[in-house]
RNA sequence: GCGAGAGUGGCGGAAUUGGCAGACGCGCCAGCCUUAGGAGCUGGUGCCUUCGGGCGUGGGGGUUCGAGUCCCCCCUCUCGCACCA
C-alpha cells in the first residue's frame, strides 16, 4: 500500500536542488532566436509573500517554464522595488530603520518565493534602495536634465496632508491619495518634472503596437493622455499690449462668446488687477479657493464661485467687449489657463452665467428649431447650425469647427491646436526612502547639477524621518544637506526631495540584464538582445502609472540610443487580484489569508494549482470562506490521486511485446488529445481549463486500470506525458515522480510533449440529428462519415422520424461529421 | 455625462470558428468500504414534467435550418475618466 504524498522532504530536497546548480540561470547574451524574456513586475518588500504575491507568481513561473520547456532561452529576473512610504512609516511607528525593515523584508520575500518553487534566476536580484542601484537613477535624471526632459517649477501642485509630500497626478484618485486615501489639497511649490508631455503623442499612437495588450488598458491610458482638437483664439485685452490666447474646441461658438474667464491662481489676473481696487478681493478670493480640497473644487455640485475683474477683453469675431472674471471651475493648467465662456452651449459656463447674471447667447440652433436664450435651462451642447455669427451664419455643425478656425488661421485671430488632459510627471517626494535629486543649489550660479563622477549622492541617515509641512526629512541632515557648489566652489544646499519610487520602475527590466554593471546602468547591447519583453505580467492598477511612465522612459532610452523597442512590453497579462468576501486581502480588514499555513499544511504544488484552478488569470479571485482548508479538497487531494497512481504503477516494467487492446487504443488516444488542447490552454494562459483536461486524463487512466488495463507502455506514456504537462503548474511533485520513474535529469528539462495527430484525432464522434433546430438524436459515428451516410443514418432514427412524420423534408443541412438538420414545413403536425 | 468590460446551475467556472449549454471541480444526494471519518470507491445532481416531452445562458425583439455566441432596444453590475473649455 503506497502512502500519500508527503510534500514537506520532497519541496526541501528539489528547491535546494534547483538554486544550488542554478537551475534557471539565463545567459548573459542569448542565441539569436531563441530568447524570451519573461518578467513579473517587481513586488514591493512590505512583508513576507501575501496571497496576491502567490497568485501573480504561480502563473508567471507556469509561463516561464512552458516557455523553458518549449526550448526557449528564458530570463527570468526577480528584484525588489524597495523604496516607497511604508519603509518610513515603519520606522517612524515602530523606531526600526528602514533600511534593516526593507532588507528583512526582502529576505523574507526571496525565500518564500523559493519555498513556492519560483524558477527566477536568483543571482539577477535587484533592490531599488542599494546604492549600485539608485545610483543610475540619478544619472537618467541627469541625463533627462541634459535633454531638458527634467525641469523645476513652482507650480500648483498635490499635497496630501496626511503623508506630507506631493504626488503625481496619476496618484491622486478622486481628489484622494492613492496610498492614504486622504483628500489632497494644491500648495505652491517649486517641484521637479519629468516632461513626459513631450512624448504625448507618441505615448497615444504606440499604443497600437502593444498587440498583446487589452483594450481595457489601452483605452485607460488613451483616456488619461486624453488628446482633444481644437483651435486657440487671441483675445485682445483693453489695456494690455499683449493677446491672451485661449484654447477651445468649439471655435464654432465663438459668436457667443460672451465673457471671459482666467483661474484664480493664473498670474494673469493678479496682472490685470494689480494697483486696482480688485486686488485685495481676488487675493480673499484665491485664498478660499487654495483652501478647499481638491474633491470640493472639483465637485460638479458645488456652486461655481466667480469674482468680475473690471476689466475687459475683445471678441476678436465681432469686437465685442466682454468682461473678465476670475472663477474656481477653470483650472491653471489646463490649456492656457484662461477660456472664452460661452453660456449658451457649455453647461459650466452656463450655471456661471446665470448665477453671476452674465448675457447669454444663442449661436447653435438644432436645425429648424429656435432656441431662446432667455428661457434656456440649460446649455445646448448638440449638433446643429451656426446662427448669430455673421457670414457663418447656416454653416451646419460637421463643418463648422474646420470651417471657423481655417478663417481663423486666415485672419490671423487664432490658429488649428490640439491638447492634452495629461500633465508633466512631477518626480519630487517630501520623504526620506527614495532616491535623492542630484541637485545643489548656490546662491551664485543658481541650480548646479551633480557632476557624474560625484554619484551617487547617497541617502544620509543621520536624518529625521518624521515628515513635516515645512521641510523634507532630508533637509534635517544639515552636514549632507551643506555642500560646495560644483561650479564655482562657493557654498551651496542640496536638494532635500527624493524621486517618486515610479522612476525606479520606469527602466528596472534593462538592469536585468546587466545586474552589476558598476560603469553603466546596463549595457545596451546586451539589453538589445533581451528586449522587449515578451511577456511581462502584473496588476493593472499599474495602469496609467508605472505602465505609462515606463513606456515613456522607454521612448526617451530609444531617443538616447540606449534601447532599440519604442514599446518595453507589446505583451502584458494582467491577472486579478485575490479578495476575500469582495474585499482586497488587509490585515486592517482581518481578511487575510496566511500563505505560510497553506504551504506547511498542503505545499507549494497544492496551493499553486488552487490558485490557478480558480479560474482565468485575469479574474479576481474571492477566497472561499473556509480559509486554506479549501484547498485540501479541490487540488492536494486530486495531487494525491496523481502521486498514487505513479507509486502504483511506477514499476510496471514491459516483458517483450504485448498486443495492445482497445482500452489501450483509447486512453492513448486521449493521451495526445490532452497533449494537444493543453498545449492550446497554455497559449493562451487557460490553466484552468488545462487543469480540468489533465483531470480527465487522470480519471481516465484510473478508469483504464479498474477494466484491467495495464499495458505497460502505455502506462509509462501515460505517467510521462503527465508528469511533463503538470511541471510547470505543479513542479515539486512532478519532478520526484520524474526521478522516481528512473530518470537522472530533471523533468523540468524536458521538451514539452508533442502529439501524434492520427492519434489526437477523434475517430469516433457523436453525431447530432436536428429537426427545425432541435435536437432529437445522437448517433455514435466515424470521423470519416460521408454527407449521404449522414443522412441515411438520420433517417433511419426512429426518434427522428416520429419527429418528421408524414411531412416532406424541404432542405436537409450537413457538418459531416458533427451535425445534420433537417428542414421541414413547421405546419399540421399529426 | 464620456469611455471600457461583464451578466451562464447552490458555488468557482467551461463552451477558441454560429452547431449536443453547463466540461472540470466544489457542494449536495444515494450506495459501498471502514471500529471510526473532515479518508477512499461507485452512481446521481440545470428547472418543470402527465415521463411523450417542455423550458432554460439578465429582459424584450430580430437574423438563421440552428444563437450563450451575430444585430437592434432595454435593465443591472464592475472599472476608468470627469467643472479638461
Amino acid at each position: 500500500m503506497p502512502s500519500d504524498y508527503e510534500f514537506t522532504s520532497i519541496e526541501t530536497r528539489w528547491m535546494k536542488d534547483w538554486i544550488e546548480r542554478k537551475a534557471w540561470a539565463a545567459p548573459e547574451v542569448p542565441d539569436p532566436g531563441r530568447k524570451r524574456y519573461a518578467l513579473t513586475m517587481y513586488p514591493y518588500p512590505s512583508g513576507d509573500m501575501h496571497m496576491g504575491h502567490v497568485e501573480i507568481f504561480s502563473i508567471h513561473d507556469a509561463i516561464a517554464r512552458y516557455l523553458r520547456m518549449n526550448g526557449h532561452q528564458v530570463l527570468n529576473p526577480i528584484g525588489f522595488d524597495a523604496f516607497g512610504l511604508p519603509a518610513e512609516n515603519a520606522a517612524i511607528q515602530r523606531g526600526i530603520d528602514p533600511k534593516k525593515w526593507t532588507y528583512s523584508n526582502i529576505d523574507k520575500l526571496y525565500s518564500s518565493a523559493q519555498r513556492l518553487g519560483c524558477s527566477f534566476d536568483w543571482d539577477r536580484k535587484i533592490a531599488t534602495c542599494d546604492p549600485e542601484y539608485y545610483k543610475w537613477n540619478q544619472w537618467f535624471f541627469l541625463k533627462f536634465y541634459e535633454r531638458g526632459l527634467a525641469y523645476r517649477r513652482e507650480a500648483p501642485v498635490n499635497w496630501c496632508p496626511k503623508d506630507k509630500t506631493v504626488l503625481a497626478n496619476e496618484q491622486v484618485v478622486n481628489g484622494r491619495c492613492e496610498r492614504c486615501d486622504t483628500p489632497v489639497v494644491k500648495r505652491y511649490l517649486a517641484q521637479w518634472f519629468f516632461k513626459i508631455t513631450d512624448y504625448a503623442d507618441r505615448l497615444l499612437e504606440d499604443l497600437d503596437l502593444n498587440h498583446g495588450w487589452t483594450e481595457r488598458l489601452k483605452s485607460l491610458q488613451r483616456n488619461w493622455i486624453g488628446r482633444s482638437y481644437g483651435a486657440e483664439v487671441e483675445f485682445e485685452i483693453e489695456g494690455r499690449d499683449e493677446p491672451v490666447v485661449v484654447y477651445t474646441t468649439r471655435p464654432d461658438t465663438l459668436w457667443g462668446a460672451t465673457f471671459f474667464v482666467v483661474a484664480p491662481e493664473h498670474e494673469l489676473a493678479t496682472e490685470l488687477t494689480v494697483g486696482t481696487p480688485v486686488e485685495d478681493r481676488l487675493a480673499e478670493f484665491r485664498e478660499e479657493v487654495g483652501r478647499l480640497t481638491e474633491i470640493d473644487r472639483t465637485s460638479t455640485e458645488r456652486d461655481k464661485q466667480g469674482l468680475f475683474l473690471e476689466r475687459y477683453a475683445i471678441n476678436p469675431v465681432n469686437g465685442e467687449r466682454i468682461p473678465i472674471w476670475a472663477a474656481d471651475y477653470v483650472l491653471t493648467d489646463y490649456g492656457t489657463g484662461a477660456i472664452m465662456a460661452v453660456p449658451a452651449h457649455d453647461q459650466r459656463d452656463f450655471e456661471f452665467a446665470r448665477k453671476y447674471e452674465l448675457p447669454i447667447r444663442v449661436v447653435i440652433e438644432p436645425p429648424g428649431e429656435h432656441l431662446d436664450a432667455d428661457t434656456m435651462t440649460e446649455s445646448y451642447a448638440h449638433d446643429g447650425v451656426m446662427v448669430n455669427s455673421d457670414r457663418f451664419d447656416g454653416t451646419p455643425a460637421d463643418r463648422s469647427v474646420q470651417v471657423v478656425t481655417d478663417w481663423l488661421q486666415e485672419h490671423g485671430l487664432g490658429r488649428h491646436a490640439k491638447n492634452f488632459r495629461l500633465r508633466d510627471w512631477l518626480i519630487s517626494r517630501q520623504r526620506y526612502w527614495g532616491t535623492p535629486i542630484p541637485i545643489v543649489y548656490c546662491d551664485h550660479c543658481g541650480e548646479v547639477p551633480v557632476p557624474e563622477d560625484e554619484l551617487p549622492v547617497v541617502l544620509p541617515e543621520d536624518v529625521d524621518f518624521a515628515p513635516s509641512d515645512q521641510a523634507s526629512p532630508l533637509a534635517t541632515a544639515t552636514d549632507w544637506v551643506r555642500v560646495t557648489c560644483f561650479k564655482c566652489g562657493g557654498p551651496a544646499r542640496r536638494d532635500t526631495d527624493t524621486m517618486d519610487t515610479f522612476v525606479d520602475s520606469s527602466w528596472y527590466f534593462h538592469r536585468y540584464v546587466d545586474p552589476h554593471n558598476d560603469d553603466a546602468p546596463y549595457d545596451v547591447e546586451r539589453s538589445n538582445a533581451w528586449m522587449p519583453i515578451d511577456q511581462y505580467s502584473g496588476g493593472i492598477e499599474h495602469a496609467v502609472l508605472h505602465l505609462l511612465y515606463a513606456r515613456f522612459v522607454q521612448k526617451v532610452l530609444m531617443d538616447m540610443g540606449m534601447a532599440k523597442d519604442p514599446e518595453p512590453f507589446p505583451n502584458l497579462l494582467n491577472q486579478g487580484v485575490v479578495t476575500m468576501y469582495g474585499k482586497r486581502m488587509s490585515k486592517s480588514r482581518g481578511n487575510i489569508v496566511e500563505p505560510q499555513e497553506a504551504f506547511e499544511r498542503y505545499g507549494a504544488d497544492a496551493l499553486r494549482l488552487f490558485m490557478l484552478f480558480s479560474g482565468p488569470p485575469e479574474a479576481n479571485f474571492d477566497w472561499p470562506e473556509e480559509g486554506v482548508t479549501a484547498i485540501e479538497a479541490r487540488t492536494f487531494r486530486w495531487l494525491n490521486r496523481v502521486w498514487l497512481f505513479c507509486e502504483e504503477n511506477r514499476d510496471v516494467v514491459s516483458v517483450g511485446d504485448l498486443a495492445t487492446e482497445p482500452e489501450d487504443d483509447a486512453l492513448r488516444r486521449q493521451i495526445h488529445r490532452t497533449i494537444k488542447v493543453v498545449t492550446e490552454d497554455f497559449e493562451r494562459f487557460s490553466y484552468n481549463t488545462a487543469i480540468a483536461r489533465l483531470q480527465e486524463l487522470v480519471n481516465q487512466a484510473y478508469r483504464y486500470k479498474s477494466v484491467g488495463g495495464g499495458h505497460p507502455q502505455v502506462i509509462r506514456e501515460f505517467m510521462e506525458t503527465l508528469l511533463k504537462l503538470l511541471a510547470p503548474m505543479a513542479p515539486y511533485l512532478t519532478e520526484e515522480q520524474w526521478h522516481r520513474l528512473g530518470h537522472d535529469d530533471s523533468v523540468h528539462e524536458q521538451t514539452w510533449p508533442s502529439f501524434d495527430p492520427d492519434l489526437a484525432a477523434e475517430d469516433v464522434v457523436t453525431m447530432v440529428v436536428q429537426v427545425n433546430g432541435k435536437v432529437r438524436d445522437t448517433i455514435e459515428v466515424a470521423t470519416s462519415i460521408t454527407e449521404d451516410e449522414m443522412k441515411d443514418r438520420a433517417l433511419a432514427s426512429e426518434k427522428v422520424r416520429s419527429h418528421v412524420g408524414e411531412r416532406t423534408i424541404a432542405k436537409i443541412i450537413t457538418r459531416p461529421p458533427r451535425l445534420i438538420s433537417l428542414v421541414v414545413p413547421e405546419s399540421d403536425r399529426s
